[in-house]
DNA sequence: TATTGTTATACTCTATAACTATA
DNA sequence: TATAGTTATAGAGTATAACAATA
């Protein structure tokens, strides 16, 4: 029974590259959002939410393929954490405006600073070109695939 | 309320393009695997069976990240349709070698076929060498890691 | 005593149907 | 009629506890 497996071939898929290698950034990144008790779903959100102020809960769910009622339990647990706060919206009263409180502004710039942080501790073994060149070929996967 | 929302921050995070990526190509990779019936667990199981006979269901589950009991389930799965089969472990009375069926063989030969197709579809846009180092630096981020 | 394989079950995440209020 | 937000619930995926058989 020998232990180490032949891999060689799952290894010149890029999908198994690419999902093992997503989970080791996922790994790491909660890892160290420990602290802010904030998930990846959770942080992108939140992060959304603080670079766009007066976003709406179905704008959220279109860019980060959240269905509407998934939604809806996460911002009810940012609201009892006073991390976000709702205004009726401007122009659409069927739609609220989303944003974060001082409390969720601080948290958030302590959260985004610690995941640039997680970031940089998974590639420090890759050159500073190697990591400009990681990232953009990363985009141009997904952002070719919906042409 | 605009709706390309603002997301430079994000996509300065390596996590979120490694995600958005990984989601990409397992995206295609399971329209284009659905006439096998295989998600892409079931075909990295079945292709590990394929390249290591007389694995067994621990082996798997230790080189996936796959938990004992979920691993059943699934094995359970292939028998009933015939793609593996179980013989007792030669040395070991504890465990059991598992291997492709001739009709399991003739299934995952298609598979991996479609599997390299599909990736090859995803990265089209990516000259050669841009493929190599795509694959290179995602290995160092996974491989690294659990040093 | 530790490990393989297993059952049963709990928990989390994601998806679907249907409702209300407004456009 | 279509859309934003919501409720309730179903399903898939993942995790824990405990067991029998073997090492």
């Amino acid at each position: 029974m020998k232990d180490p497996l032949d891999t060689a071939y799952l290894e010149t898929l890029l999908g198994y590259n690419a999902r093992r290698a997503a989970l080791t950034i996922i790994a790491r990144f909660m890892e160290r959002m420990a602290p802010f008790d904030l998930r990846p779903v959770d942080f992108s959100v939140l992060s959304l939410i603080r670079h766009n102020p007066g976003v709406t809960s179905r704008q959220l769910c279109n860019e980060l393929n959240i269905l509407p009622p998934n939604m809806v339990v996460f911002l009810k647990t940012f609201e009892k954490r006073q991390l976000i706060q709702r205004k009726p919206h401007p122009t659409d009263g069927r739609a609220t405006g989303l944003s974060l409180t001082a409390e969720g502004e601080t948290l958030m710039q302590a959260a985004e600073a610690c995941a640039m942080q997680s970031d940089l501790s998974v590639v420090e073994r890759l050159s500073a070109a190697e990591q400009k060149t990681l990232t953009r070929l990363l985009k141009k996967i997904y952002q070719t695939d919906s042409v």
